[in-house]
DNA sequence: CTAAAACATGAACCTAACTTTAGGTCAAGA
DNA sequence: TCTTGACCTAAAGTTAGGTTCATGTTTTAG
């Protein structure tokens, strides 16, 4: 078992966010022990789990509905793994979202060494799509599909 | 020339977003008639950038003095670089994170199709990193790399 | 036993990025 | 002429995800 302070060490987060999170209703199982928090080996695999959720783009809220879940046995399975398929499809877009955004940072990239290196032409609308180098076209076209 | 109403169709962006952004200095050389904006190619090619840089992560104000940087001419063109190639750098590591939290959620949905039809075993601790198939095996260590 | 460190709470505060509201201007069509 | 629709502004409101504050209790080290 372990303190607040302890594991705000373990996953650096801030003590308040833990409370923060335990407010929330993110860990529906953690006891206490003269008003003092516990952390047990289960509240460390949520805290996993959060981590996880958060960064896949869930909201705290629905968060705190799949911790519900996990208190009520295997009847909510199936809710369970749907939720992660979902959120797997969801990281999955983000991935192509920031795959496209990739391509135009790197043509961009390639706009400005090619214009300091010519020393010449300005602003905004100074990149006319044609006559490119095919490998940066390819680059254009991928951050404009 | 477009006016707001036509921008906004044009990106999917509602009026009120384009007149925030347009507020907090992101079309720095629209220009108006009777005090109505009128958005230009410039405006156009501003726009597409600021989804970029937005999609990169950057925060309004940093998307403004790029935007103020586009206005000062070829001096600028070193900063205009470095930030583009901080973007880049920033994406390909969040690319990174999201790659590791969907290991993590190919887990969790191996883990819980095996629950089910398994029929048995709950709750959040009862996984055990050991004599898992390899192919999940691999899943597990990327996640918790 | 006592002082400091670590824990607790509720409420107020914070930030970013918008959105909504309330009130006003202006051009075009019936 | 009137009224409808598209534009304008400043200011207030919203949301998520925390953080900070004031105050009080519990644990721990000497």
């Amino acid at each position: 078992m372990y303190t607040i302070g302890q594991v705000s060490e373990m996953f650096d987060l801030p003590i308040s966010t833990l409370r923060y999170y335990d407010k929330e209703g993110l860990f529906p199982a953690m006891e206490r022990k003269n008003g003092i928090r516990k952390f047990g080996e289960t509240e460390l695999e949520a805290l996993r789990v959060i981590e996880c959720l958060k960064a896949s783009g869930l909201e705290i809220k629905d968060i705190k509905r799949f911790m519900q879940w996990c208190t009520e046995g295997p009847e909510t399975y199936a809710q369970r793994k749907e939720l992660f398929e979902c959120r797997r499809e969801a990281v999955q877009e983000e991935m192509a979202r920031l795959q496209k955004t990739l391509a135009m940072l790197e043509f961009k990239c390639w706009y400005y060494d090619t214009a300091i290196a010519d020393g010449s032409e300005d602003g905004l609308q100074s990149m006319m799509p044609d006559k490119l180098p095919s490998n940066v076209q390819k680059l254009y076209d991928l951050a404009h599909s």
